[in-house]
DNA sequence: GCCAACGTTGGC
DNA sequence: GCCAACGTTGGC
């Protein structure tokens, strides 16, 4: 079942809100998007999709995945009903974690848009790109999950 | 509806 | 801390 799930990649700076917060929390709201394309593609997850999770400016890299629990609603945060939140849970936190430099220097991630498009928060990822992700971080996920 | 000015993001 | 890239805003 190959295509039932589809992959994201989320941006965040650990001084924010870091891998080992959301690791504590056990799961949080993905809140204060406030970019229209960023804003569809959360209000695209579906749920049990899987969403890499990636530390911007102090560390650039993949720190693990995680997983949607539930799908777009309201920002609660604001009161423009422009913008939505989705409800995410850490699933597995990554053996080795993929660097900007490893993408970059990957020749099956060259065109990820965390590559070509530097400051988009929320991404989509190939199912392609996702299988490289993975093995580059040393995670095998349950088959349940794909 | 164009575009200049301005603000923000994020790599370096 | 700088700056390139990009999104948003507002005057015309």
């Amino acid at each position: 079942m190959k295509n039932k799930t589809s992959f994201w990649l989320v941006k965040q700076e650990p001084s924010k809100y870091s891998w080992e917060t959301f690791l504590l929390d056990g799961e949080t709201l993905w809140d204060g998007v406030r970019n229209y394309q960023a804003r569809n593609n959360l209000q695209s997850m579906k749920k049990n999709d899987l969403v890499f999770f990636y530390h911007s400016v102090t560390g650039k890299e993949i720190k693990g995945v995680a997983q949607v629990i539930r799908e777009a609603y309201p920002d609660p945060t604001t009161d423009d009903a422009r913008w939505v939140v989705v409800d995410l849970k850490p699933i597995s936190t990554m053996k080795n974690c993929v660097s900007l430099e490893d993408i970059k220097s990957h020749k099956d991630l060259q065109d990820t848009a965390l590559v070509k498009q530097s400051r988009l928060s929320v991404m989509p990822i190939t199912y392609k790109e996702s299988q490289v992700i993975l093995k580059l971080g040393g995670i095998r996920l349950q088959a349940n999950l794909l």
